[in-house]
DNA sequence: AGGTTGGTAAACAGATCGGTATACCTGTGC
DNA sequence: GCACAGGTATACCGATCTGTTTACCAACCT
């Protein structure tokens, strides 16, 4: 599973990191268009120069944002995949956990992604790829744990099988950072890894018997 | 099933009706902070100070439009309910046939209450509350469609098994509006209201067999 | 020794933001 | 006959927006 995009437009100077990590924050909590360059470079403690020096636009830094939040996702995805060893649905349930995990820590408001992309209309902004990037990936990635890169591991089921039941497990998950970020109710990844657990019992229990 | 809310804090003069509707538009479209008074005033053919007449502030056109959205939407959402009968199965259903046709029609970006409170950041802006509240409204009402309201028909199941349910139709109906909005796979709420199917089958079955 | 890199400090530019003010017009109800 | 509600048209306000400019400084690399 490689990591792609993101090749780092930027060069992260000590500085140039401080404004990421002060623009991920403010972004994230206020909104893009709610938050100003020199708001960002005030919180990065330093001069709107240095931070136009850096990344040209406050366009870019969005960009930046969002392919840096998405690649620092992925990693704590990647942390937990690697704990749960090779059987399919305990990958599928680590997916939930991992986003529990995150959530908790940066979640507060959902998912980065979704709420940028309220923010951006135009389909051509180059922060659009990145959203709708990761969303293909995950799916990509939930159909992947129980079809092609599961191996010949036990729990293995048919690609169609995989295709449907990797979208709904989708569903659940994006339905999970919704309802985390709206408070809709306590511990959706919870309730949702469950319902995942449910659902992996009664493929893999038709896997096995076929 | 009482529309709550909404008591309009606003005389609806033709002029501000086209106000509205434009906003609507605008703000769904484009996002709330990109879009200035000016925009809307002149896509609503009214000058700013009729504008400001009517409404008083940006904030309480937000509001407004986020009130009558849902209250458009409840009202789809009421004739599909009708027209599916009394049986709890087939009005849960009817709830994602109702979110599949509001979003063909209204529904290209995705929820707009999601959206607006990614937006928001201060929890005591009006409009959260209109957002939350439509959050758990839509909570409530899956759950009471399966238990409380569902009365005396076959179908209806224990109350604690109830919320479990109504939690996990939550996630998926959440899911799908945003696998929608951001074009993940194709026809969401046809998958969610399949997944839907099964969950009510086992359920009713479970509960038929008691 | 000297150029390059990564900074600070601070002023500035042009546009746009939400919101207000003044003057004038028109239909309706009493 | 006349006030009033609901408008148009237009100019204006202070604040804030993204982005630029000029001047100076310190560290590092050759």
């Amino acid at each position: 599973m490689e990591t792609t995009g993101t090749p780092r437009r930027v060069t992260l100077t000590p500085a140039a990191r401080r404004i990421l990590g002060a623009a991920a924050r403010l972004f994230y909590e206020r909104g893009i268009h709610a938050v100003g360059v020199d708001l960002i470079a005030a919180e990065a403690g330093v001069t709107k120069k240095t931070l136009y020096d850096r990344f040209g636009s406050k366009e870019q830094i969005v960009v930046e944002y969002l392919a840096d939040r998405d690649e620092r996702w992925r990693a704590v995805l990647a942390r937990h995949l690697e704990a749960a060893g090779p059987e399919p649905a305990a990958r599928v349930l680590a997916v939930f956990d991992a986003s529990r995990a995150w959530s908790a820590e940066h979640g507060a408001k959902g998912c980065g992604m979704v709420n940028a992309h309220a923010e951006i209309s135009d389909p051509s902004h180059p922060a659009h790829a990145v959203i709708t990037g990761q969303k293909q990936w995950m799916l990509t990635l939930f159909t992947g744990l129980l079809g092609d890169d599961a191996g010949d591991v036990a729990g293995r089921i048919a690609p169609e099988e995989a295709g449907r039941l990797g979208r709904i497990l989708m569903l659940l998950h994006e339905g999970a950072l919704v309802a985390h970020g709206l408070r809709v109710f306590a511990d959706p990844f919870v309730q949702a890894r469950e319902e995942a657990r449910t659902l992996l019992a009664a493929a893999g229990g038709a896997a096995a018997a076929r």
